[in-house]
DNA sequence: GGTCGTC
DNA sequence: GACGACCAACGCCTA
DNA sequence: TAGGCG
C-alpha cells in the first residue's frame, strides 16, 4: 500500500470563497513519502499471546485489513528497555524515552502501558485513521498534568510519518497522518494519550464522511440521561432511515457517528446535526439543552453539533482517554444501551482486549456505509 | 514532549 | 548531566 | 471583537 502523497506544489484558494481552505505554497521543503516496510500481518507463530493482539489480528484478518500490529519479539524488545532507547517496530526505529513514566498514577500505568496499548490495537484502529489529519493533545505529565494541542508536525518528528499539508485561516500546516504501527508508537511516546482524526480524508478536506453527534452531560446530568437521550436519537435515525455507529467516549458522554457520502460541505454536516437536536430537543426539553453556555446547562445533555467543522475534532474509536482507569473510547451495539452495566468508561486499555474477542469491530460500518442526509 | 542556552 | 525557559491550535458561539 | 467553549 502506497504511502499518501503530498503535494509539493501548491494550487491557490479557490479565488471566489473567503476563508476557504487552500492547498498551500511551499513551507519549508517538499515531502517525498516514502514507502512504508511490508505491512502485512505478523506471523502466526510471532502473534502476541494476549486478549488484544490476537482479537485485532482476527478482525483484521476478517476485514483483509493489511496494517499489521507489533509482533511477540518486537513487545518483548519494548520490555527490555530500560528507561529509553530505540526500538524497532514494524520497520522502523522509534526512539523512546522516559517509559516508566506514569501517565496514569492512580492505575500506575506507565508510558510503556499505553505504547504498549496502541501498538497492538494497531490494526483494528488504524483503518479509522487513515488519511486523516490527526489532532495530539500531549500530556507529558500525565492525566492530571497540563496538556497541549498540537497540529503542526514538529520538525523532530520522524520523516518517515507522512502528513497533510492544509492551510487553514490562521496558517499553514503539516498535519499527521497515521498509516501504520510506528506512527502509533512515536505519538504514544510523545505522551499522545487521545488521538483527534478529522471527520474527512486528506483527498477531499471540505467533505467529511461522518456527521458527529456528541452527546455531551452537563454537570448534575446523569448517565442514565445520556443513555435515555441517545435511545431518543437513535429512533429518529431509524426514522429517517439513517443507519448510525455508537461508541462510548472514555469520559462521560457518547459518540454517534452517521457514515455519509462525500457530497456535503461541513457547513451542511453541521446544519443536519444542529436540526436533529433541535428536534431531539424540543420532544425531551426536561433532558436535552441546546445552551451555549457550560454554567447555564446544568442538569441536562448537550447534544454538541458545533463539532461538525473543520479542525475540530473527537478523540477518534479505540483511543484512549486522559482519565483515571485509561478509558478507551469503546465502540457498542445500540442494544447495548439497556444493559445496565454500561458506562461511558467501561473499557480501559486493560480490558478492550477481551471485549474485542467478544464482539469483534462493532463500528466498521464507519468505513464502509456511505448514506444521503434526509432534509429535515 | 523536545530543544536550546547555561552552569 | 542537570536546570530552566520556551514552544507546541483552531473556529464557531454569544454578548 | 473578546472571551467561552470544545
Ligand atoms: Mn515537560
Ligand atoms: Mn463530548
Amino acid at each position: 500500500m502506497p504511502g499518501v502523497r503530498i503535494p509539493s506544489t501548491a494550487r491557490k484558494a479557490p479565488p471566489t470563497v473567503a476563508l476557504k481552505t487552500a492547498r498551500a505554497p511551499a513551507k519549508r521543503s517538499s515531502t517525498t513519502i516514502t514507502t512504508r516496510p511490508s505491512s502485512r500481518g505478523p506471523a502466526p507463530a510471532d502473534l502476541p499471546d494476549t486478549p488484544l493482539s490476537r482479537a485485532a489480528a482476527k478482525i483484521a484478518k476478517q476485514f483483509g485489513t493489511k496494517i499489521r500490529g507489533a509482533t511477540a519479539s518486537e513487545l518483548n524488545a519494548l520490555e527490555a528497555i530500560k528507561q529509553e532507547g530505540d526500538w524497532e517496530i514494524g520497520g522502523r526505529v522509534v526512539h523512546l524515552t522516559n517509559l516508566d513514566k506514569l501517565l496514569f498514577p492512580e492505575d500506575r500505568y506507565s508510558k510503556r502501558d499505553l505504547i504498549r496499548y496502541y501498538v497492538q490495537v494497531a490494526p483494528v484502529m488504524i483503518p479509522y485513521y487513515s488519511k486523516r489529519p490527526l489532532s495530539m493533545n500531549p500530556h507529558p505529565d500525565g492525566i492530571h498534568g497540563k496538556s497541549y494541542w498540537v497540529k503542526d508536525k514538529p520538525d523532530y518528528a520522524p520523516a518517515w510519518i507522512p502528513t497533510f499539508r492544509y492551510q487553514d485561516q490562521k496558517s499553514l500546516k503539516d498535519w499527521i497522518l497515521i498509516e501504520e504501527v510506528a506512527t502509533l508508537a512515536w505519538l504514544a511516546n510523545h505522551a499522545v494519550i487521545d488521538m483527534h482524526p478529522w471527520y474527512s480524508r486528506q483527498d477531499k478536506p471540505e467533505y467529511p464522511d461522518w456527521s458527529v453527534v456528541d452527546l455531551d452531560p452537563a454537570e448534575g446530568a446523569t448517565f442514565k440521561d445520556v443513555v435515555a437521550v441517545a435511545k431518543v436519537l437513535k429512533s429518529a435515525l431509524d426514522h429517517l432511515q439513517l443507519e448510525a455507529v455508537l461508541k462510548t467516549t472514555g469520559q462521560s458522554g457518547l459518540h454517534i457517528y452517521i457514515p455519509i457520502e462525500r457530497r456535503y460541505t461541513l457547513d451542511e454536516s453541521r446544519g443536519f446535526v444542529e436540526k436533529l437536536a433541535h428536534m431531539i430537543a424540543e420532544l425531551m426539553p426536561d433532558k436535552v439543552t441546546e445552551v451555549w453556555e457550560v454554567k447555564r446547562r446544568t442538569g441536562k445533555i448537550r447534544i454538541d453539533y458545533t463539532q461538525n467543522v473543520i479542525n475540530k475534532t473527537l478523540a477518534g474509536p479505540y483511543s484512549v482517554r486522559p482519565a483515571i482507569r485509561a478509558p478507551v473510547s469503546a465502540p457498542i451495539a445500540w442494544k447495548e444501551l439497556d444493559d445496565a452495566r454500561l458506562r461511558p468508561d467501561r473499557w480501559t486499555i486493560k480490558t478492550l482486549g477481551d471485549r474485542l474477542l467478544e464482539v469483534g469491530d462493532l463500528f466498521h460500518d464507519a468505513l464502509t456505509l456511505r448514506q444521503r442526509l434526509p432534509a429535515l
